[in-house]
DNA sequence: TTGTAGGCGTTATCAT
DNA sequence: ATGATAACGCCTACAA
């Protein structure tokens, strides 16, 4: 007598906003929750028949699975935690975080995964999300934003053996899944681009040491010079402590106000050639200068700003799919991606 | 003898990467599993013996509760997700949707509720999205971030009786929750500000009619007119078909290229200012011109760009804030919330 | 091919 | 104050 058991839920529903079960729809079929669950699933040994039977009793009930309740029985959300950094005024100022979150919302929708994010305020609330969404349960993995030298998410994270996955690379990333530019690439590029144009006293400004793609980028910078027998002048060498306007402006007046001969500039970021020009507009010189992630700002600037559009929809796509395949426990056969740079030549380089 | 029952994990535990259950506690603190729970919520008759044994032994086992059967168990997942709309390059340009993310995140991150996203091409997919985010269970509310006449978001979650909350005021929003400057207000100030400085022939530019915030700040600018005793003139009310540079462009170009007499122009985003301006640069004019928004490039621009700042992040927070509190049956004494604006002088209309 | 039963981890009701 | 038990909705051996 199934028909007067308690859990006979269709025919005593009373109240109405609850959503189907599986159970309902077994019930209005004649079947059992489990040969519903096999349709759910196209589970190959179910017959043609009951499944016309159950697909139509789902239709008619508008049923739809419980997103909750599967996850609880797979151990899985088919979620993603991303953990946005705390370059607070940077997450404004640059769409670089929201093309790289749009990125990885393409291939994530494409997969049915969902994103979760949070904001943090410093490296130390960033591990706190990260615990906070592997300890709840929440998310199957996690993307970073950033790599930092000894950074502290990418060790916890390793040490609860968590997936995830990195934007930027990370030091001692064998074992990491992350993607990047190749930011040593991209400014061997700028560098060899301003010496074919003549000049021989290349100046680089960049940001903080303790970030990867700084150090990236001086290398490719130094490697260039080397390659064309230029040799390296440590006074044409400025590291901010920043990746700000303020930064890039000290930096330029420095070099500007000392003896030091300068050509052209390589700016390890628009913000820093943004800041430069400004100092080199106070003293009334115009240099070429080529900045990196092509800012809406560069090519409204006057003149406008050469510089290398990195293609950050792309590094979140791939981001995505590098973990989300892992997950799946697909043998991926690279644990990271490159994903290349593009130079743009604008006023600051285009006439020399 | 419950320690030799099928269910006695703690003893039996072999694969440790499992997450530690309630049970596990419980028997470790020789205790049943509610009276865990029951510590875990602070329940008051619980005494302070056992609540000091379950805590010690939740400590040991590092003990975390897992939100998905929490979830499951409470029909509450207190989550709130996120529809990023369709205005695609929009969305790099303009900071205003991470900034109101920002502000969402600040409130829901305070208040232990979690954030998911989806970005969407197009309004049926917005929709497409909201529906799935419902019938899947995932989210307790939704954030919507734009209000259009007639809009297929808003009626889809009323038709389903779906909690959420709107950024910018939408039309019948009597029984809705919305947040949103007061942009007749905001527009009526810009005028008046431009009234003051003595301009009588102001051209008003603004984006397409079917955005509340267009009508509103149209309906600014006229009661404005009125409240001067200045008559309105068609001729200098551009209604352009979105809100890129192109189209401030266009309208601009329209004005200067008929013979009305133009003065002023108030416009109702800064990137159709953008465009104006360069249409005026182009026929070397230079009228006194207001946007909207404080986007990061209108202060540089040259010249520099006076502009509305309508402070996303605080429309954010006051977002989530009704969204949160009406989820958790508050009673909340109004169903919306204005933000205020504050106008930017700069160089487009400080030196009249 | 289909059904039964137990489990995923937590909460809540009802006893005691 | 505490424990047993039955949900929450779905999945999956195992049985038939």
């Amino acid at each position: 007598m199934a028909g007067d058991r308690a859990d006979s839920r269709l025919s005593k529903r009373l109240i109405l906003t609850m959503a189907i079960t599986i159970k309902e729809v077994a019930e209005l079929a004649g079947v059992s929750p489990s040969t519903v669950s096999r349709v759910i699933h196209d589970n190959p040994k179910i017959s043609e028949d009951t499944k016309k039977i159950v697909n139509q009793a789902m239709k008619k009930l508008k049923y739809h699975p419980n997103a909750v309740a599967r996850s609880l029985a797979n151990s899985s959300t088919k979620t993603i935690g991303l953990i946005l950094p705390n370059s607070s005024d940077d997450l404004f100022t640059r769409p670089f975080f929201i093309e790289a979150m749009r990125g990885i919302s393409i291939y994530s929708q494409n997969n049915n995964y969902n994103l979760m994010y949070c904001f943090s305020k410093s490296e130390e609330e960033e591990v706190k999300f990260i615990r906070n969404y592997i300890n709840s349960g929440w998310v199957d993995g996690i993307v970073l934003f950033t790599a930092r030298k000894d950074d502290k998410c990418i060790a916890f994270l390793q040490e609860r053996e968590f997936p995830f996955v990195v934007i930027g690379q990370p030091e001692n990333g064998d074992n990491i899944l992350w993607v990047d530019n190749d930011n040593v690439q991209s400014m061997y590029n700028v560098t060899s681009y301003l010496v074919e144009k003549g000049f021989r006293e290349i100046a680089l400004i960049t940001g903080p040491e303790q970030f990867a793609v700084t150090r990236n980028r001086k290398n490719g910078y130094l490697q260039a010079l080397k390659a064309r027998g230029l040799k390296k002048n440590m006074n044409l060498i400025l590291t901010g402590d920043s990746f700000s306007e303020e930064t890039g402006y000290n930096c330029m007046k420095e070099i500007l106000e000392s003896p030091v001969k300068v050509e052209a500039i390589a700016a390890a970021d628009d913000f820093l050639a943004f800041g430069a020009m400004k100092a080199m507009k106070e003293k009334d010189i115009e240099l070429p200068i080529v900045g990196f992630n092509n800012s809406p700002r560069s090519s409204f600037q006057s003149p406008t700003l050469s510089t290398v559009d990195i293609n950050p929809v792309l590094l979140g796509q791939n981001a995505a799919e590098l973990l989300i395949k892992s997950l799946k426990g697909k043998l991926i056969p690279f644990k990271n991606v490159i994903v290349g740079t593009r130079l743009i030549e604008r006023d600051t380089t285009a006439k020399y």
